[in-house]
RNA sequence: GCGGGCUUAGCUCAGUCGGUUAGAGCGCCAGGUUGUGGCCCUGGAGGUCGUGGGUUCGAGACCCAUAGCUCGCCCCA
């Protein structure tokens, strides 16, 4: 077989799929108690859109944008992150205003492509799902977002996770502290590694969290954002803790998480693994205040988040043991002669209707077979249709927890079966 | 993009110093009398040993290349 599939992606096979599934519901559960509404946006958009929100410098951008031009010349890329596009999209259908209001929006398993080197928990297509909530600038709001993410973990029964939280500031502070912070680290250019030679040009501080020992050593004596947080943004940043300790949420402050994308100021937050390899964090988000207005929106606050589907699956498969769950049915319609066919199929068609999950075998199997293949679907009612029944027009019922069985009448089956 | 490890049956893996027709467990299929599951027993199907070159009388084992996966860096969900 020389066909694969591309480098990078995955095909979700059964029993994971059922895992995604679950996943899916869960958000939507989720979205619903909290009041938000699903958008959903195209998978290719003008290149320059996330040019001008990722930012130009950034890796995501840079090097790792699936870029083509369509037949009409215009350079095009596969969304790279979802944040974007939804702004995009706020703008243009008006749902962002100058009138006092919010939009609250969800996205669910939605694909994103990034050209990376595969690794356990990273692919190059990747599903996320996340909120943005757009036109709130308090920290009840970011509040909100991060209990949205921890809604959908817990009713996933998943809580080894841990919450890491930073302000950057407001967009004026988070450019002196930059400055201030790039200068800085020009001045220790020659201690630095090469990577965050390289990061000083395209993306200062993310050297703030290498993880390279000499960078580290730097690092430590650079110029702390707290320093340039001015009055509102201490408040607010005193606000959420505040009300993070009241709704019993445990965090630790890291002075040295800053997000990948150019886009965030004030809150950022990221919720991390132990249960992944070196790709540990399973959501981050944040505050992107001025985003909509650099897109050409009315000035609007926005906060949110994205998390990972594929790290939550590794998380997930983990915690239930590699136990997917089982596939299960109602009833399973053993066939011992041809002639009992029509009467089986009729029989299967009322049972569905009335609900049950019914199968029956499709490979002309023996009885045997038929009976072995009942017990591995985990069905509790075995219904046998032969030569025999079919003359006297009844069925023989058998319960595969006991392994008792009676003949009963055809007709009515549906009803019996609900009151076994 | 950089460095390390791995790749043998549907799955998880053995395979010695290079030596006949490449193995196990699980799974799958069929039997173990009359029309009946699990447990057990017997038998069977299933592999161009990731791919392409090379060394050799002889390669699953050695060498080179390439692809995929994986671990770390990078990046980040």
């Amino acid at each position: 077989m020389d066909l694969k599939a591309p480098r990078g992606t995955k095909d979700i096979l059964p029993p994971e799929s059922a895992l995604w599934k679950e996943i899916e519901t869960a958000v939507d559960g989720v979205a619903a108690l909290f009041g938000y509404e699903e958008i959903r946006t195209p998978m290719f958009e003008q290149a320059s859109l996330f040019k001008r929100s990722v930012g130009e410098e950034t890796d995501i951008v840079s090097k790792e944008m699936y870029l083509f031009t369509d037949k009409g010349g215009e350079e095009m890329a596969l969304r790279p992150e979802l944040t974007a596009s939804v702004v995009r999209a706020a703008i243009e259908h008006n749902l962002v205003t100058k009138q006092a209001s919010c939009s609250r929006l969800y996205y669910n398993s939605a694909p994103m492509f990034r050209y990376e080197r595969p690794q356990m928990g990273r692919q190059r297509q990747f599903h996320q799902f996340g909120i943005e909530l757009l036109g709130a600038s308090s920290a009840l709001a970011d509040l909100q977002v991060i209990e949205f993410a921890l809604a959908v973990y817990k009713k996933l029964g998943f809580s080894n996770f841990h919450l890491k939280l930073n302000t950057l500031g407001n967009l004026s502070s988070r450019e002196r502290w930059r400055e201030e912070l790039v200068k800085y680290l020009q001045f220790n250019l020659e201690t630095l590694s090469e990577d965050s030679k390289r990061r000083l040009e395209t993306n200062p501080l993310r050297i703030l969290d290498s993880k390279n020992p000499a960078d580290q050593a730097i690092v430590a004596g650079a110029p702390e954002i707290t320093d340039y947080l001015d009055e509102s943004d201490s408040e607010h940043f005193d606000e959420l803790k505040a009300l993070l300790a009241a709704a019993k949420i445990p965090f630790t402050i890291e002075p040295h998480l800053v997000r990948g994308l150019d886009y965030y100021n004030r809150t950022v937050f990221e919720l991390t693994s132990s249960d992944l390899g070196s790709q540990d964090a399973l959501c981050g988000g944040g505050r992107y205040d001025g985003l909509i207005e650099k897109l050409g929106g009315p000035p609007t606050p926005a906060v949110g988040f994205a998390a990972g589907v594929e790290r939550l699956v590794l998380v997930l498969s983990k915690l239930r043991g590699g136990e997917m769950a089982a596939k299960k049915t109602d009833i399973y319609i053993v066939l011992a002669d041809k002639g009992g066919r029509e009467v089986g199929i009729e029989i299967a068609s009322e049972l569905r209707n009335a609900g049950f999950r019914v199968l029956f075998d499709l490979l002309d199997r023996s009885i045997k077979a038929q009976m072995r293949e009942a017990d591995k679907t985990g069905t509790r009612f075995v219904l046998v249709l032969g030569n025999d029944e079919l003359a006297a027009g009844e069925i023989t019922l058998k319960r595969m927890d006991t392994g008792a069985q009676e003949r009963i009448p055809q007709q009515n089956i549906a009803a019996r079966l609900k009151n076994p």
